[in-house]
DNA sequence: TTTTTAATATTAGCACGCTAACAATAAATC
DNA sequence: GATTTATTGTTAGCGTGCTAATATTAAAAA
């Protein structure tokens, strides 16, 4: 006899339900700030290697050429960042923190407490500690990496 | 002194990077019989409770009108589903489920379990508990609502 | 050296989330 | 009954994800 499946008891139902809500979430606290979520990301990135590619970018936060594109426009229109082209290979252009990029990482600091705040609300510490563990794990098997940091 | 936030290690931010990913597994398997991942959960709740209004769908999936409208016009033009006016309201129209909206649950089925299986590789049991009652716990503090079926 | 292949950025177009704005209808109020 | 308010659906437009296709340039192979 088949099994029944009931979706809604299933990780991914409720995978699915959380991902659109804390996306959700995530625009209304960057938004706060004038930023998108897309956009958050690629600042991060930024803070930590100023000059990165559009190529190394999509690889650090695995996404595709095409939404690191339109991320990095948006960034350009607001002045957060600025795109260069490099004598060293003529195809690629460089993505260079503004002043702007720069001092904005304190209002998203204070944004991203908020943001963790609201979404440990309710969660005990041992249920925190295994949610960390658990989401590195889905990371390696959606993502099969671990961290940014990777070539 | 303001404590240096490590964006890597928050909840948050691992939570963001998954969500990106697993919405990527699931438009895939879902992708493999002709579906996307929004329309799953329309039919899905038109599997529990055929004939909603568009109002009803929003509510139930927690997302706009805007949304439940492209992803109903979505499922009309590949034939799984219908629109038909109501007397009792000229405002509103119910989604009725076509004999191929209802046959294709099986198909959602079979990749529903391959895409619960990939999700849960490399977790113990344990953990698959206690993640399941953490994202309860995340959709409520999302969304306000435990389960789909509220008013 | 010439040709082929690979890498990088970009455009077009789709799904799915949102808000804002509008039309039509129903319900409530005066 | 007439007016106001609320409900429902729809359109327009944007951000963020995707794939497919294209132009340009670099690297490899012939």
């Amino acid at each position: 006899m088949p099994e029944k499946i009931i979706f809604e008891e299933t990780v991914s139902y409720l995978l699915a339900k959380v991902t659109t809500a804390y996306r959700t979430a995530l625009e209304r606290h960057m938004g706060a700030i004038g930023l998108h979520g897309g956009q958050t990301f690629v600042l991060l990135e930024l803070w930590m290697t100023d000059g990165l590619r559009q190529i190394d970018l999509a690889r650090r936060l695995s996404v595709s050429a095409p939404t690191v594109n339109k991320m990095t426009k948006g960034l350009i229109d607001i002045n957060l960042v600025k795109s260069s082209r490099v004598d060293e290979d003529a195809r690629s252009t460089r993505i260079f923190l503004t002043d702007a990029g720069r001092a904005i990482r304190l209002d998203v600091e204070k944004q991203w407490i908020d943001l963790e705040d609201e979404c440990l609300t309710g969660l005990t510490e041992t249920e925190r500690l295994v949610l960390l563990e658990v989401l590195r794990k889905l990371r390696i098997t959606y993502t099969g990496r671990e961290t940014a940091n990777a070539e």
